[in-house]
DNA sequence: ATGGCCTCGGTTCGAGGA
C-alpha cells in the first residue's frame, strides 16, 4: 500500500447533455478513477439515467434530471447516503442541487443559474440563488464541518480566471455582485481548492465553442471545487483537465479535480 | 456584426448556454 492508495480523489464536470457525453465520461473515469464525481447540465430526465453504464463502470450513482436543461449527479465509489435534492431554503423548478454524505464528507453539487445578462430577471433568479445557497450552507456546514462544494458556478472570481478581463466588462459572470457572493461562499470557512497551489497563468476551466475558442484559449474559470477547512487541511492538488475538451464533440468545459490526503 | 457553436425539442428554427 503507498500513499497514493490512501488519496480520496474529488471532481466536477458540467458535461453539456449526459447522453451526448456519457461515452466520454466513461473514458474520462477509466483514465481518472477518481472517487467522487460530479456532473452538471444532465439535460434529461431521472428516467433516461444510465444507470446500468455507471454502475459497471464501478460507480454509485444519485441524480436529479429534468428535460432539456439543467440535472445533476454524483457518481461515487463510495457508498452514499442522506441524499438532498434541490435546497430545501429555496423553491425552485430547476434542478440544479444534489448533495449527499459519502464517508463522513458532505458533497454538494450544484449548477448554479447562468444569469444571461445583467438586466434580465435571469439575473435576478441567480442572485436570490446564490444567497439561497450561501443560507443553506451557512447550516449545512454546522452539522458537516468536512463539507465540498463542487460544480459548474458560472462566476469566475478575479480577473485572473478570465481570457480577456475588458471583453467581459458589463457581462455576466465577472460581475461584483457575482464575485461578493463567492466571495460569500469563502466567508464559510471555505477555500478555493484551485487557488491553494501556484497555478500557471491562464488556465481556464470553459472555453467557447464558438470562434475556436479552445485553440486561442479563450476561457474562463467558472468550474469550482470549495472546500471548508477541515477538507483544506487535507488537500494536496487541483487541477484542471484539458484533456477531454481536445476530444471530438467535447464538451465546453473541463473536469476539475481535487486530491485529499 | 444583434455573428460565429452546440444541444434540445420539434420540425428545418428558437431558446438557452456563457
Amino acid at each position: 500500500m503507498n500513499s497514493v492508495d490512501n488519496n480520496f480523489k474529488l471532481a466536477t464536470w458540467n458535461v453539456n447533455s449526459l447522453k451526448v457525453r456519457l461515452p466520454q465520461v466513461l473514458k474520462w473515469l477509466e483514465e481518472n478513477p477518481v472517487d467522487v464525481l460530479c456532473l452538471q447540465e444532465l439535460k434529461m430526465v431521472d428516467e433516461k439515467f444510465p444507470l446500468a453504464e455507471i454502475e459497471a463502470a464501478g460507480y454509485h450513482a444519485v441524480f436529479s434530471g429534468q428535460k432539456t436543461y439543467n440535472g445533476v449527479a454524483i457518481l461515487s465509489r463510495h457508498a452514499m447516503s442522506d441524499v438532498q435534492k434541490n435546497n430545501p431554503l429555496f423553491a425552485d423548478d430547476h434542478q440544479r442541487v444534489i448533495a449527499a454524505t459519502i464517508e463522513g464528507m458532505r458533497i454538494v453539487c450544484v449548477y448554479i443559474p447562468n444569469g444571461q445578462s445583467l438586466d434580465s430577471d435571469k439575473f435576478s433568479y441567480k442572485m436570490r440563488w446564490l444567497q439561497a445557497l450561501h443560507d443553506w450552507l451557512k447550516v449545512e456546514a454546522q452539522t458537516h464541518p468536512q463539507l465540498a462544494l463542487l460544480g459548474d458556478y458560472n462566476i469566475a472570481p478575479e480577473d485572473r480566471d478570465v481570457h480577456d478581463p475588458a471583453a467581459w466588462v458589463g457581462m455576466t459572470h465577472v460581475s461584483e455582485p457575482e464575485r461578493n457572493a463567492f466571495r460569500d461562499l469563502l466567508a464559510l470557512n471555505m477555500k478555493d481548492a484551485f487557488r491553494m497551489f501556484d497555478q500557471a497563468e491562464k488556465l481556464f476551466s470553459w472555453w467557447d465553442y464558438r470562434q475556436m475558442g479552445f485553440r486561442r484559449n479563450a476561457g474562463l474559470r467558472i468550474d469550482h471545487i470549495l472546500l471548508t477547512q477541515a477538507l483544506a487541511d487535507r488537500c494536496t492538488e487541483c487541477v484542471i483537465d484539458k484533456v477531454p475538451r481536445k476530444w471530438e464533440q467535447p464538451s465546453d468545459h473541463a473536469p476539475v479535480i481535487a486530491t485529499l490526503r
